[in-house]
DNA sequence: GCATAGTTCAAACGGACGTTTGAATGAGAG
DNA sequence: CTCTCATTCAAACGTCCGTTTGAACTATGC
């Protein structure tokens, strides 16, 4: 076996913090699906790239798509606890404005995951990526992931702009779904060095689209 | 041969209209790519569709990817040319305003798209999906049909804002560019019955669309 | 009539795909 | 040492993929 945890042992090696099998290999299929989607990526890119025989996909987790499964539900638990935490961190105050919502909610899509280390940007891309892939099958996949603290986001959106008819609000809510998950993927970034590149910044990025946003759900949402 | 159009005659059969084998391949390849991705829609899947042979494909487009270069450029066409009919009017009267631009720009999109005959959300459906595939080699070629009317929308919106910083411009825009490709591509019309669903009435979509881009425009951009 | 060019056809090409198999290998428990 | 069980491995499974081939068919011009 060439590169194994031990189990008992209380110390990793100090340079290469090894990881399991099962690791390497959601580490990959998180930077890969999030580059050519999930039909675009195949099993054997995959193992290949994590070092990792074809079957061991099949051993650890089932299938391609149960693979898959994991690697979404890995990516979105730490987003999912953030948001959480700053909705009820809010309601524990009182009743939120729709700029306290917004923020609460796209900050730790592009922050939390752009931000640290050499992974954000991969994770951040991978779950853009799923959200909108063209299968619906996949897409429900993620959505199933998202939803429960979605839900909790576009109740406190309706109280927040009671001014707005609750399907306008839906409709502004999906939009900020769409652009944040545009946004992630990395899709708007035009490809060459181009006549603008919106994100170059991602702490710029998210400001910008939180004031896009806000102007759009405080004065675009019909009554 | 089975059906085929009389070259000379000057009567089609007045049931049925005949399509040659090329435009039933267009046709299906529209729908299947729109429905399934690039990488998830086969070439055997969209002949048999067509009821044509396989080997019809590269005799009359050459490759899988040029059917879909043809079936993008087919599409794009009548979007571009009223986009541009549209801006010319516009400019014909003096400095365009950021409201007429977005109209100009969007309705094209979902309207023209959206409305005529059977055909209209599957045309809308696949040009959405084709512009934010996975892979970025697809939405390039997608880019190159719809680039040079979208570069002059973007100068005239840079002129109609002048107060906004000319990053924040086009970064309004790749968001407008965006949300028109999600909402066109129904990806974010959710599953389900659903508690809402915001695109119920295409033309009710396209108000509420504008009406959200027009207040992210004027309020959301950073100077 | 025949020749010609444009299309369609069944069949096969090599390769890549996701999945499965069964044996080999490893560490920990008795 | 021996047994056990989790993990890894090379190899093969059958299927589908995009593409190519060469013959058959069709309409038109001579």
């Amino acid at each position: 076996m060439p590169e194994r945890a031990v189990a008992g042992g209380k110390e990793n090696s100090v340079e290469t913090p090894v990881e399991s099998t099962r690791e390497r290999l959601l580490n990959v299929a998180e930077q890969r699906f999030g580059e050519g989607g999930y039909e675009g990526t195949s099993l054997r890119a995959i193992t290949v790239a994590a070092a990792a025989n074809i079957a061991a996909v099949n051993y650890h987790f089932g299938s391609k798509e149960a693979l898959l499964r994991a690697a979404v539900a890995r990516a979105m638990a730490p987003v999912n606890t953030e948001r959480r935490r700053r909705l009820d961190q809010l309601e524990a105050k009182g009743r939120p404005t729709a700029e306290q919502l917004i923020r609460a909610f796209v900050e730790p899509g592009l922050e939390l995951v752009l931000r640290r280390g050499e992974r954000g940007p991969m994770v951040a891309r991978f779950i853009g990526r799923i959200a909108f892939d063209p299968s619906q099958r996949i897409r429900e996949l993620y959505a199933a992931e998202s939803d429960p603290v979605e839900a909790r986001y576009l109740a406190a959106l309706q109280a927040a702009l009671p001014r707005a008819a609750p399907e306008s609000v839906a409709f502004g809510y999906v939009n900020m779904l769409g652009l944040l998950a545009l946004h992630q993927s990395q899709a708007l970034t035009r490809p060459p060095g181009d006549p603008v590149d919106p994100a170059d910044d991602p702490g710029k990025l998210a400001e910008n689209l939180i004031a896009f946003l806000v102007a759009a759900f405080d004065r675009g949402l019909r009554a």
